[in-house]
DNA sequence: TTAATTGCAAACGGTTTGCAATGTT
DNA sequence: AACATTGCAAACCGTTTGCAATTAA
C-alpha cells in the first residue's frame, strides 16, 4: 500500500476543480491551473485527476473517455454497466418503477431524452475479486 | 442532401449488430463482421456505425468516446449535457420527482450507483441553430 | 454514368507512461 | 534517506480522414 503525498500541484488541482461550476476536461483544467503553476505539465494533471477520482475526492462523469459502444436495439430501455470490465447489459423490465424521463421539464431545461445507467459489478468480475 | 446506398458491408454490419445481445465496441463488431466479409476494413465499420447512428437505426451508448470530464462536487446529483457542444451542468433540484436510484435492486442486479444524464440543447447552441 | 462507398494507410487527439530529477514525509 | 511525484517527451490506442479504386443506383 503506497502512501500519498500532498504536493502543491495536487492541492491546487483539487482546489481549482472544487471552485469551478463547470465540469472541465483535463486540458481545460490544465489551462486554468497553469496560471497559478506555470511549469505544471498536462501529464501531472491527468495523474492527479486519476488519483483523486480513485480516492473519491472528485468524480469522473459518465465513464466518459471509454470506448464507444453501439446498440442495435432502438427501443427505449436502460442499461447496466459493469464498473470493472465496462460491459453493458439491457434493462427492459426494471422491478423498480422508473419514471418516463422523456419530454420532461427539469429546472429550466426541456429534456430531449434521458439516459439512465446503473453501475454494477457483473458476475464475472465479482468472481474474480479477492 | 446526399443519397445513401445499401452496400453489402452496411447491411451485414447492421444485421450483425441487431442480432447481438451485447453492446459491442467497433473493433469487437469488426472481428465478427470480418468472418463474413474478410476484406472489410475497420474504417468502414466506423463509417457505417457513424452513419447508422446519425440516421437513428442504431444507438451510440452514453456519449462514450467523448473526452473525460471531472466534477469536484461529490454530493449526489444529476447532470444535463448538451448534445451539441458536450458541456455539462448540474441538476440539484429537479422539478420532476426522481427516485433515489442508489442501493436499488433492478432485475437481478444490485445497483451500486446510478447516473442519470439528461440530454438537452443548451441555450448557446440553440442560438446558433438555423 | 454518377457519385457514394470502400480498403488502405497515414494522421489525429486525448490519455498514458518511462525516465531522470525533484520534493514530501 | 526512502520513495512518491514531477516535467518532459515519446508512446499508445481508439477514431477519423485523404485518396484512388470500386460499386450501387
Amino acid at each position: 500500500m503506497s502512501q500519498t503525498r500532498m504536493t502543491k500541484q495536487r492541492a491546487i488541482i483539487l482546489e481549482t476543480l472544487r471552485e469551478l461550476r463547470s465540469h472541465p476536461t483535463a486540458d481545460e483544467l490544465y489551462a486554468i491551473v497553469k496560471q497559478k503553476l506555470p511549469r505544471i505539465s498536462l501529464g501531472t494533471v491527468y495523474r492527479n485527476l486519476d488519483l483523486l477520482s480513485s480516492s473519491g475526492e472528485i468524480t469522473l462523469l459518465e465513464q466518459a473517455g471509454q470506448q464507444k459502444r453501439f446498440d442495435g436495439n432502438t427501443m427505449p430501455h436502460h442499461h447496466v454497466r459493469c464498473t470493472v470490465c465496462g460491459r453493458v447489459g439491457d434493462i427492459f423490465n426494471a422491478r423498480a418503477t422508473l419514471p418516463d424521463m422523456n419530454h420532461l421539464e427539469v429546472d429550466h431545461f426541456t429534456i430531449h431524452s434521458a439516459d439512465i445507467t446503473f453501475y454494477v459489478l457483473c458476475q464475472d468480475c465479482e468472481g474474480k475479486e479477492q
